[in-house]
DNA sequence: CTCACTATAGAACACCATGTTCGGAAACGC
DNA sequence: GCGTTTCCGAACATGGTGTTCTATAGTGAG
């Protein structure tokens, strides 16, 4: 790793261009946003933004990255449960603290290649679980892939959803329904 | 309605555009599409194009428009059973039929506003199925609203996901694998 | 503090897609 | 056939994208 910090004024065009892109995709979503728009909001050159992002979907994914490498480090320091599901609750907890940026990049505001990049992320996760904990142990007859598929998709789903309400139920509840509702939330229905 | 058909010409306009924009989306996914690929596919003179359509957006709209209501007279025949996801089985049956518009409609090429239009479409369908069936019978401790989210996104996702693995499995099966996924497949996790 | 280095501003540029307009040609249905 | 409607094709204004260049200003190391 290069522990050396970037020169301060590219700490600060950075910084300006990713805060104006989180600022504009709430205002009107991430398609309408041009990066005219980022330029006059970081008030930041045209030729300086293109010195640091190949374009406006790399700034965004920058700001994923960001919200990644941040939560692996809250993953890393343990205390989560164990199990398919566990990754919920540090998510949610995560998406509680930083909701602003959340809602940018992962809500209905973002646009689809985050949502691809969230998702294989998560598949990648619950795939290792299964290999982990779950060897030879058939789930019904649901096939492996589909219900690892209905595993993060739902989860995704829960966590927009969530955001885009405002978040009105504290990240706890929030993993204990995801729970429920995997454990079979409308198994009283006809 | 208006029972006479329209000029030959309009028809062949209009079909020559639906399709080509189809076959586009397949191909290049639909951002990437642009006007003027779907002009040289058609064949079809620019001011045509914004004669019959007001953007690229009200194209793909309208197929989407012909797919509903399509699905509606189906539905309106009867023979479906009852119930909350009772319209499962009837929508798998007409994704597999008509395969090539939905994958490029509904699926993952597709852009947003169409998901946005067939999730208002499914969740005002189950909202109306709770009220009818279900009126003061509480489902554990899961709010109404979120469950009625999870019911339609679930299914939505795995209606895209069934349409992007090439169909992998028979339309009565998937409705199958969607009840028990509903019902609690998940039932036997940590 | 000085100085070599590096990032930035700003403007000019080519390129491409969008959506509009209009007159003449062609196809339509009756 | 004939009046009507639609289509074509080309031109046009507009606006966003990404590149290039030079002068300027900020930075960190010594």
């Amino acid at each position: 790793m290069d522990g050396s910090k970037p020169d301060r004024r590219v700490r600060r065009t950075r910084r300006a261009l990713q805060d104006a892109l989180i600022a504009l995709i709430l205002e009107k979503g991430y398609e309408a946003v041009t990066v005219q728009d980022i330029l006059d909001r970081a008030d930041v050159g045209r030729s300086t933004f293109y010195a640091h992002f190949l374009d406006k979907e790399a700034l965004l994914t920058s700001q994923f990255e960001n919200l990644q490498a941040d939560f692996e480090q809250h993953w890393a320091q343990g205390g989560h449960g164990v199990g398919l599901l566990a990754f919920s609750l540090p998510m949610f907890l995560h998406a509680q603290r930083y909701q602003r940026v959340y809602r940018a990049v992962v809500g209905k505001h973002s646009g689809q290649l985050i949502h691809q990049h969230l998702e294989s992320y998560l598949m990648a996760h619950v795939q290792r679980q299964f290999e982990q904990e779950n060897v030879g142990k058939p789930v019904g007859d649901i096939p492996r892939d589909l219900l690892a598929h209905h595993i993060v998709s739902s989860f995704m789903s829960l966590l927009i959803w969530w955001l885009e309400h405002g978040l009105p139920h504290p990240a706890e509840r929030m993993a204990d329904l995801y729970q429920r509702l995997m454990r079979g939330g409308v198994g009283d229905l006809p």
